[in-house]
RNA sequence: CGGGGCGUAGCUCAGCUUGGUAGAGCGCACGGUUUGGGUCCGUGAGGUCGUCAGUUCGAAUCUGGCCGCCCCGACCA
């Protein structure tokens, strides 16, 4: 009987999108609007993304810390830029204990302003500097139209907030951050990303340049799936934050904020995600591997169990994130189903006949069905499982990465851009202003994504206005 | 905030036009049967029909208000 059906992707991708991420048991719909419920399988998934990111953080120097999630709503005025671009999605406290609060609290959207606030104080001198925070936390922004996932009222991520002595260290900084989110992503997520700067019109509220990773959907949309601001001197003169220099000089300090929230799920999701449902990177696998045992008889069952098991153990004892799926009253072809729309990357299968042959059926996700099945001797199952978790880890980056080159076209002229961003991205020389960029976005609908790190040589000339053009920018549909 | 759709069992929905004892499938529990790609049969548990008011002898059904959710646009990690 086939079970509710998975919406296929070309029919409709984001009801693909919505069903896969209950049906793969990642999250659930929260009780008021636009918020969501993480459960067990989709936390896991974002506890193995925080240690990614956190071995980079703290490679880089970067120490953990946890600031309030309530902030003085005159904090926020402080910053114009940051101000003008909060004000309208702020959640504000304005009764507590039953009483009207003299000031209203604000619900941090983001914490720049109450960590500047702390910097102010901690800092005194040249010796005081870099300090160098991340922080784990969730954040409340009043979103019109919710996505799970991709936007939510409330999320969670990782902020990092440093404070350096000089304009040259932060953007070494705000680049280093985009180093790592780009390292993590391409190898640990298999998600490809391109890393850029953001335009004047998409730079964060209050920075004076913001770096992204863009990452392509399987639909052909962009997500930009981090970013790295260098905030220049901009919070710094707004909360007061100053050292003293060498030279017995108060300067004020430079700073760069970065982050990467749990829409990087969703990035998962519709990078790697196929009909069949949702396709785990298995270095963030919460489950890299699955053991199916399989049995009709008593007889049967205690021949098999043991050896399921055992192979179990030995995985497990490898350090591999494996589940034994002993269940009964289920049979095989549902527990293939089952774990295909949870996107395990490997699954062992064990039954009678691989007991008398002592083989096992290993199925890797990428490739659904007989395909991705092959019949391996059960001595040395753990190099084979590892093994065949790295092809599938190379394969998924493959794969996507080939999607996007295939969906990203060179345009020369407006019209080129039209057809490009229909179905996914345009690259080519832009030197529009501001408003040429709103223009095109509301004729296309395609946003000015970012200007690639990787830039060809030379110079060219704008698609759009035609002017000389000393930088390529990439365009897309967004999220 | 504009446009659209929907609130009935855990989930997906039927019933509403034409008011009269609350339904199905899936899931769940139990028993049996089956198990190498979504087994089958039986038994059973489970619902103040979003909410408030109105019309009526009688409302899931008709009328109005309110609340909520989803989708599409403008805004955004």
């Amino acid at each position: 009987m086939a079970a509710d059906k998975l919406t296929s992707r070309s029919e409709d991708f984001s009801e693909w999108y919505n069903q896969i991420v209950l049906k793969a048991d990642m999250a659930d719909y929260g009780p008021v609007r636009g918020t969501m419920i993480v459960k067990p399988y989709g936390w896991k998934l974002w506890e193995n993304i925080q240690g990614a990111l956190n071995s980079r953080f703290q490679a880089t120097g970067v120490e953990n810390a946890a600031f309030p999630i309530f902030i003085p709503q005159s904090f926020l005025t402080k910053e114009a830029q940051h101000v003008e671009g909060f004000a309208p999605e702020l959640a504000i406290v304005t009764h507590g204990g039953g009483k009207e609060l003299a000031e209203p609290i604000v619900v941090r959207p983001t914490s720049e302003t109450v960590i500047g606030d702390a910097y102010s104080r901690w800092i005194q001198s040249f010796r005081d500097l870099p300090v160098l925070i991340n922080c784990w936390n969730n954040v409340v922004r009043w979103e019109m139209r919710t996505r799970i996932f991709l936007r939510t009222m409330e999320f969670y991520w990782q902020e990092g907030h440093t404070a350096h002595a000089t304009a040259a260290e932060a953007e070494e900084r705000t680049l280093m951050m985009l180093d790592a989110y780009t390292d993590f992503s391409v190898n640990e997520a298999a998600v490809p990303v391109v890393p850029g700067l953001k335009s004047n019109n998409e730079t964060f509220p209050g920075a004076d340049s913001t770096y992204t990773i863009e990452a392509m959907m399987g639909d052909g949309k962009a997500l930009q799936s981090g970013t790295s601001h260098n905030l220049g001197q901009n919070f710094a003169k707004a909360f007061d934050i100053k050292y003293l220099s060498e030279e017995n000089e108060r300067e004020f300090c430079w700073t760069t904020s970065w982050g990467v929230s749990t829409r990087f799920i969703g990035a998962i999701i519709m990078t790697h995600g196929d009909d069949n449902g949702l396709i785990m990177p298995p270095r963030l696998a919460p489950i890299q591997v699955v053991v199916v045992s399989i049995f009709k008889k008593a007889k049967e069952k205690e021949a098999v169990l043991p050896v399921a098991q055992r192979i179990f153990d030995e995985l497990k004892a490898a350090g591999i994130r494996v589940k034994l799926d002993d269940r009964e009253n289920m049979s095989p072809g549902a527990k293939y189903y089952e774990w295909e729309m949870r996107g395990v990357p490997v699954r062992v299968e064990i039954g009678p006949r691989d007991v008398q042959k002592e083989s096992a059926a290993l199925a890797r996700r990428d490739i659904p069905g007989r395909d991705g099945k092959s019949f391996v001797p059960q001595e040395n199952i753990v190099a084979q499982v590892q093994n065949l978790l790295d092809t599938v880890q190379a394969a998924l980056l493959k794969r996507a990465t080939d999607f996007r080159e295939d969906n990203t076209h060179d345009v020369t002229d407006y019209a080129g851009l039209k057809t490009a961003v229909q179905t996914g991205w345009a690259r080519g020389w832009w030197a529009g202003s501001d408003e040429d960029e709103n223009i095109v976005k509301q004729e296309t609908k395609a946003t000015l994504r970012c200007y690639p790190i990787d830039q060809p040589e030379g110079e060219g000339v704008c698609f759009y206005t035609g002017k000389p053009a000393t930088r390529v920018a990439l365009f897309g549909r967004a999220y």
